[in-house]
DNA sequence: AATTTTTGCTTATCATGTTAAGTAATTATA
DNA sequence: TATAATTACTTAACATGATAAGCAAAAATT
């Protein structure tokens, strides 16, 4: 007599092995861990990276859009950039016209992390694509990005 | 003369907005919306049903086996299981060969909590899965199992 | 057997995730 | 134009994420 599967033979939920939400995680974990490394030299962490980031790249930004390009929550920015305004690494000054708006801009030493990090960061994303395969990587992409839909 | 894009033009770090990291939190965001609604009727968040449903899938379990299948780090499960013990969820009994470990076991409280949500957690990772495409959704897993290794 | 190393956890600390509530400024409505 | 929504945040509270340190039990080494 052969051994049945656990459970969850007719429809069921996935089980944990194959669950999505852990999946998640555990690649996040995965992908994250190089940058993680990378960064504790410079003593930020990942999110602060990431709203650093965003503001190099897309310039002087209100905390709403922040938030979306970086993936953090209104809550969690208003402490990382009371955390990077109190080190020097943004300003931020209410907008004119809308005094509830404050737009966040980096500064030369914000920018400065970034320089000083970008070329290994660009690497480790490289290797990671290399190594996964540009094709798949970009397939991954896609699909998480249609799973927003 | 046209309007040139940002930077990285050449190779350059892939722009927040194609940025696997960030994809990832907003996919998880998105997946586990329903189920933290769901949840929120039994006073338990996301981490602790994870930890539930393994014990109840996998049977008695020690701290390292279990924070292995639900994605969660030792300190994160330590503080969890110590609050699913307070709640009458789970019992722990050390193990008699080993006395580090502890075998932790779910009870028939927490199993209800599991039989309560089951049919309902069912439907939305049903619906999900059907939503964005079976197909799709088995490839999305292969892929984020595939960047593990 | 005594000592060292490793293992399986827990505790501590700080940062972020998440939800709810609060606040001031703006906009819409009566 | 006074009032009622709405918006753009901030604060609070609790839970988890992440790294480091601690600690007792077990295994390895001498």
């Amino acid at each position: 007599m052969t051994k049945t599967k656990p459970q969850n033979l007719i429809i069921g939920l996935p089980s944990t092995r194959r669950s999505l939400p852990i999946a998640l995680i555990r690649s996040r974990e995965k992908v994250m861990g190089p940058i993680r490394d990378m960064l504790k030299a410079s003593g930020i962490t990942e999110q602060q990276w990431r709203v650093l980031r965003v503001l190099s790249e897309s310039g002087p930004q209100d905390m709403t859009q922040i938030s979306e390009k970086a993936g953090l929550l209104l809550p969690s920015l208003s402490r990382i950039i009371r955390k990077l305004r109190g080190d020097g690494f943004v300003v931020s000054s209410t907008n004119s016209t809308d005094r509830r708006r404050q737009a966040v801009v980096i500064t030369p030493d914000g920018q400065k992390i970034i320089d000083d990090n970008l070329p290994q960061a660009t690497q480790i994303a490289e290797e990671l694509r290399h190594q996964f395969g540009a094709q798949r990587y970009e397939q991954l992409l896609d699909l998480l990005a249609a799973l927003e839909n």
